[in-house]
DNA sequence: GTGCCTTTGTGAAGCCATGCACAAAGTCGA
DNA sequence: TCGACTTTGTGCATGGCTTCACAAAGGCAC
């Protein structure tokens, strides 16, 4: 219901490898950044914290793009990522919820420099609408599906409290967006056709506490103390 | 050299179920909140937006905390998970760089909601030192070691500009502390048995962006336009 | 031109995760 | 106490991802 991605496999790029490709745009970013004009693929796997073959073959998934004997043309696979992950063309997004992530994502300079530009920030609380955050003057949430149409919205990111978070996504369904980043922590319902990508800051945080639980506490004389107590 | 964490399998737990584990934590409070005694696996997983097979598979890597016939007892499974996450107990977390972001993590409730305490605010900008937030003093980044140790931070939330990353990284490591969760956009070089986990929001935007193109150009005549370009 | 050297692109193998389908196990009503 | 019903826990098969290892391919020196 959640996360049916077939597309990725029409043309054989499988997920796993689109989830790589903006790490390998990153460290691409970087090299060009330092001047660098061609990089060999184990240290570009090396700058991007991968594999090399794994790398290679994420790459073979878009073409061959590299020389051999020499290795990849920075620039110009800059381009071929960018092109294959649609980041040569301006996405407009929307930001609902305008609180403190929000106001964060909305300064995030990340978004910008990679092709997405925010078109709208939309709050239901009165008392935040009308804040002027990154250029941008804060909307009442009322103006949602206006917002989307006029503006050309194709991506939608959802920074609401839980509680209102299904309720904005149904809106911006309605209004026809189809690709839905979610921060709210809940799992939104959405009907087929529509993609959605969560983000949990705490999700990340308990795996942590996970492992770190398992380095202080040793490994042992954990599995056996829950005997007897309920079950 | 990252993400190195063969401890998860040490006592036979996945990776995959750990990463799955806080959403079944979620779901289930929400479900005590609601007053429910029992839930069954096709109801837990439906809430958790899974497969039940797959939940089920993942309880067993636990034990056999349901009752055949009946399903699983609400807090008895909340307490279970969060025991093996390690939410049990009480986790200092120290938040480095109080930008936007580190303010909005700083005020996140999802944290102190899950054994997780902030226990430092640091930052290396004067202008930002001294500011009250949730509750606590922004102190200068000089002291992040001291902090770290006279406060038993076993978590630091790296939430610095991209430059300084790497330097934080380093120092916290050399303060003892074994699990970073990063929100800046670089790739961190730790050394083994140090776990870091990563947030980009700008790479599930561009995940996004690129199924979205999918969707609106079709498909075909996008695979060939490249050829005689500069290869 | 020729041969050596470097690096890509990929076949193949192994591993992990997913999901089906069902036996085992326990509840509940009579 | 018994039988029918529900739901768990899991063996197994399938598919995808990762990694190794190497042949193919191209540059470069001479």
């Amino acid at each position: 219901m959640i996360r049916r991605i077939p597309q990725a496999r029409e043309r054989g790029i499988p997920d796993a490898t689109v989830a790589r490709l903006p790490l390998y745009l990153r460290a691409l970013n970087g090299l060009a950044e330092r001047g660098t004009a061609t990089v060999s693929s184990e240290d570009l796997a090396l700058a991007a914290g991968v594999n090399s073959a794994k790398l290679r073959k994420d790459l073979s998934h878009l073409g061959s793009y590299g020389t051999r004997g020499v290795g990849y043309d920075v620039q110009y696979l800059i381009y071929q990522i960018s092109r294959e992950l649609g980041l040569t063309q301006d996405w407009a997004v929307a930001i609902v919820g305008v609180g403190n992530l929000g106001r964060a994502l909305a300064n995030y300079g990340g978004f910008v420099s990679r092709g997405f530009r925010v078109a709208g920030l939309l709050d239901a609380d009165p008392a935040v609408v009308g804040d002027h955050i990154a250029g941008l003057t804060v909307e009442h949430s009322d103006g949602l599906e206006a917002v989307i149409r006029k503006r050309g919205v194709s991506i939608v990111v959802i920074a609401t409290p839980a509680t209102a978070a299904q309720q904005v996504c149904d809106r911006v369904i309605a209004a026809g967006v189809t690709s839905i980043l979610n921060f709210a922590p809940v799992v939104l319902t959405v009907p087929d056709g529509v993609d959605v990508r969560k983000v949990d800051l705490s999700i990340e945080l308990q795996i942590l506490a996970f492992h770190e639980q398992r380095k202080v506490s040793g490994g042992p004389m954990m599995a056996e103390d829950w005997a007897g107590e309920a079950g």
